[in-house]
DNA sequence: AATGAATGAGAATTCATTCAT
DNA sequence: AATGAATGAATTCTCATTCAT
């Protein structure tokens, strides 16, 4: 792969491309075993050249994360739609993330799988970025039970729980999803199918589900 | 530090405070990171020592792998009540994975960020650990389902996603439970609450529960 | 930093504002550690130009020491009062030195630390600069013997080695008089000082100056 | 050279031939210049073992740097005749110093080249063993002064400048005496002619010394 | 049961230097 | 007169692993 050999391209369009590769190669070996060789050599370039425009392999890292994080961020937010009831947001941003995942599962890997394992400057961002996924969820519960009238039924730190096991689930799902699709079925409508069943589970609880009881996106 | 570093230690006793030593060590700086000076060290052994016991780093990670697995699968298999209801033993094996995680968080760091995110042989090992347990939810879920009478309305992959659901928000949860517990509030107490929590999510449903509805474990 | 950004400067005029970085930058650095980009970023330009006029990093140090040993050479002959007795003379030339090297203490410390230090190509090119001074010393100190009427007492190798003690004496006071001041006292008055101080010890000696005797430049 | 070749030497001794070829290297080659892995080569060993016992180039440095400052010290104080007249307790010390300089050069120019012109954690480590010895001259001085019954006549900051010109002049002849005698001659009865050479300058000056007065060890 | 001595193989990082414009 | 893009060649340092006792 790795951008055409061609010599000469401006540096902006370089930086992009290193990171790509970093994110391909971060996301197979993990942050310790990739080496910069390797990424230098995705991109058809000379190490050099490498920490010429990005430094360190600690901050390449970091420059991944950062973006990958942001892209992630950038494609749930755009993919809820704003102003419907809150199981609708809840699903629709649900869809965006599944989708999201299934199409970069080398920027899902790096965030999920090596970003949480390696210590505190990337840990934290990666939490950082998290919680803010898990602040959306959060206020999203607390509207409808609003919504529903639920006055008090819910404590704080219940809702907290709450938002924490479905973010949690919404992940196992979203590595469940592209291990059993590999690359083969479409992702849009698998995004809509793991996103469908992870509201019935949500939104309707197992044990109503039994009894025919199903959430439904309309 | 760590073992009395008296001499002599039958072979035994000197392999498990090696995998304790791997354990801790592998939990803090990662598998890459972690150095077997640095483990042999807290031994208070000499690193040869180490080779002579557990061959290689690669075999020593595999063994701390496989011990950590089986101990958490059989906490949570101890925990579960055999014999109640599909729900109940649910709850009670969550309780058991929730203090569990809590009492050993080095060896579920090991398990849940360190080995899934190094390569083929040790992601492959807690994959598996992974699928008994996703299993093992699976089959409750079914046999849930016949119990209510429930005949073909859940198709088998969507017993399965739901079981990945539920395994993957009870991960979520121990995270977040050891991080705002830290080492304050009594762990039997918090596991309880967690599997609460999470069965309230789970099997009641986020609709029902905003409307008063909420499942106990009585 | 450095020059005005001003482009499209005259080679001449940048050669020299090259060598002025170079100096400054090689005195505080050493000649390996000293970068190019850190002396192509003082000046304000790419380092393709700084290689254009000045080829290569050795020939940058050998430009280097040669323009600073030139000046040093000329500040003493400048300062000597030719046609002085011989002591005068001496003392005229050391308030010279000791003057210029505590207004250039980057070039003083290019040749006296760094180029001495570094291999053959600019140790030999520094020594020989030395060995002028030591000449010239040397001369003097003959010339003086030849005025007192003294007839062979002093062996040419006595003589010289007077001379090289003579111009080691000076290069100590002179870095210890640029430490001690730093940037307090008039350097005027300071190298004169240095000289008159260098010019007891040698001239008079220690015995002699013990029982009240100096020399005095009048 | 670099030891015999015979396999399994004792720590302490490794550590010696170690420093003892990093004097040699950095000497010939400067502190930049100087590789670690010439350094393992000349004493016959992997760079790791290098690194192992002395940590970096950096700490590899700083044991040479401060193992040939003590015993530069070491060999002027013990050739000092304590108890003797000042200019004999000087001219002996001056003896001591330029036999070892003339025995050790490569120590010598660690010492005098590389250290000095290194940064800040070396080149004050040699400014403070320098400072040490210039302290040991200016109290050979002063009580040379009080001897001779010279009352206020020396101000401290002429002694101190006194004290700088006799080292800087003895570090000048002992680079002078070891380039003009390679190594041919006994270093012995060299040692003794410089530090005559420098007394006959110091102590009686050149003024008096061309009157045929001269300065002698008895 | 245990260790002091030793290394092969790599990894990150830096730097003087050139090419094409 | 001047520069953005690019690299070959080191160099420091680390680590899993073994040997001889």
């Amino acid at each position: 792969m790795g951008a055409a050999k061609g010599k000469r391209v401006p540096r902006a369009v370089r930086e992009q491309q290193m990171m790509d590769a970093a994110v391909r190669t971060f996301a197979r070996r993990g942050y310790r075993s990739a080496s910069m060789d390797e990424i230098a050599e995705l991109v058809g370039v000379s190490k050099p050249l490498v920490y010429l425009y990005l430094n360190s392999k600690e901050d390449l890292f970091g420059a991944v994360v950062r973006r990958e994080s942001a892209a992630l961020v950038a494609a749930v937010t755009a993919a809820v739609e704003k102003g419907a009831a809150a199981d609708r947001q809840l699903w629709s941003g649900l869809t965006g993330f599944f989708a999201h995942t299934a199409e970069h599962p080398d920027g899902w890997a790096v965030l999920h799988q090596q970003a949480r394992s390696q210590g505190e400057p990337f840990a934290a961002e990666v939490a950082a970025m998290r919680a803010e996924i898990v602040r959306f969820v959060t206020d999203l519960i607390a509207a409808a039970a609003k919504e529903a009238g639920c006055a008090g039924e819910l404590a704080d730190r219940e809702v907290a729980g709450l938002a924490h096991a479905l973010v949690g689930a919404a992940e196992s799902l979203a590595d469940w999803v592209n291990v059993s699709v590999a690359d083969g079925i479409s992702p849009p409508g698998a995004a809509r199918e793991a996103a469908t069943t992870l509201m019935n589970f949500a939104w309707s609880g197992l044990g109503p589900r039994m009894h025919g009881e199903r959430w439904t996106p309309a």
